[in-house]
DNA sequence: CTGCATACTCGTACGATGTACGTTACAGTA
DNA sequence: TACTGTAACGTACATCGTACGAGTATGCAG
């Protein structure tokens, strides 16, 4: 595995790791501790206990050592947010890329909303970070292989990326806004009633206040906004229609 | 004004307000302190020194008043982050809406990212809040009637609406992504010339790898995928992709 | 073997932050 | 005057990022 600390852009100031020289890192290789499993660790507890649950201490304790001692191979917790980022996008960067221009962006769509859906701590963390890590680089080097075989100039196959990146990141933004609510809600543990009542009083002050006809048409007819069970189902009609308008862009 | 705090959906709860009853709030009227105006100063406070710079004791200060004063107003933090998020919602909940809907779906996208851009500090706090506060229907309410007068069933409508907002918010975070990197980098006062060759040197260290020739092709075109000057224009290029599929969703 | 530099590890401590708890101040009522 | 409800606030504590500097292990020069 080749260093990729080399391919972050210099607006991004990454410290060169401390690791030790390839002279003595034989010597030392009891030293249990590095930047990259520091980085793995915290990808980890995000993972399990959320955004919330990452901070210094704990990821030292998980990795069974001090919390300073961390500091030695980051210098900040902002820098590991940027390293835990940049890890994750390598999980997609080596999506499968065939002939059909439309199957390959579908596939990188899906692809990357399961990252982001797998790692839910990522949109917490994504608003002020660096986009182009090494990782997202060799992301969009994949990426634009697509459009390889196709009369579309730089410009174009780097705006119809974005604008699927940026569908497929704010329809999993949405979506975790809505599942992290109900998630909230279950605490509480109130009874299946309970909660259709605590719904239908709420509809009847909507209904009440005569602001909300519209509103009050998508309760009436069933239609759950949030359903879990139809949410694959909404993220491939909002995909569906990104890549319909897109096709117009492409001979 | 009506007291729209009835209006919060059960998932979320929303302590009543404890403003003085109406009896009594004449007698005090010289008391300052509502939670209105903790929002307002909230809302303040994040838009002109971000969203890091939100935490009640400044808030507090900012009133004139002591910490310990806004919980009796709001129970949480978490609860005025809420409510912050609610109130900018309404800025756009008043959108004209006329007779060509497609002219209607892109004012009411323009619109919210406007909304988005002015109130950076909202990607920030988004993700784990519920998103349907009274203000946020009231949008719903108001986006909704753009397809009064087409043939398309609700749920059809919504996922429109959906998918629209899910560019949009994905577009201003993407967009944020970059500038809050680029204002970063304005501190250590660097010559135009030093950014410069650290750019190059960016650009030869990624070509000597020989695994970014793509990437490449975008740089030594010219092509700046974070130039200010084409932002809106990358913005209408990916709405335009947007608004191109929806139309084959409407009749 | 001794002394020393390098490469790390970690304990202590400080400032910032959310907020629990208890107290204080004041208005209205009786 | 005494009592009650509303509101503001001071103190204190737990948690967090991290500056600082002391401690330790290793390899090397003499």
């Amino acid at each position: 595995m080749t260093d990729l600390d080399a391919f972050w852009p210099p607006s991004v100031a990454i410290a060169p790791r401390r690791a030790g020289s390839a002279r003595n890192r034989d010597a030392q290789r009891h030293k249990a501790l590095s930047r990259d499993e520091i980085v793995q660790a915290a990808v980890a507890l995000a993972d399990s206990e959320g955004a919330g649950a990452v901070n210094m201490r704990r990821i030292a304790k998980d990795l069974g050592v001090g919390a300073m001692s961390l500091y030695w191979h980051v210098t900040d917790k902002e820098q590991l947010l940027d390293l835990m980022l940049d890890a994750v996008e390598g999980e997609s960067a080596s999506v499968e890329v065939n002939s059909d221009w439309r199957e390959d962006l579908e596939r990188i769509a899906r692809l990357k909303r399961q990252m982001l859906l797998r790692h839910p701590w990522v949109v917490d963390f994504m608003s002020g970070r660096p986009p182009y890590g090494p990782n997202a680089l060799l992301h969009i080097e994949r990426t634009l292989s697509v459009f390889d075989a196709l009369d579309v100039d730089t410009r174009t196959a780097l705006q119809i990326l974005t604008t699927i990146d940026a569908y497929v990141t704010g329809s999993v933004l949405n979506q975790l806004r809505e599942t992290r609510v109900e998630q909230a809600q279950i605490h509480p543990g109130l009874s299946n009633a309970e909660v259709a009542a605590g719904m239908k009083a709420w509809r009847d002050r909507l209904d009440r206040s005569g602001m909300f006809h519209r509103v009050l048409r998508v309760f009436d007819e069933g239609i759950d906004p949030d359903a879990a069970e139809t949410r694959d189902q909404r993220f491939e009609f909002g995909l569906d229609c990104v890549l319909n308008g897109v096709t117009a862009r492409i001979p």
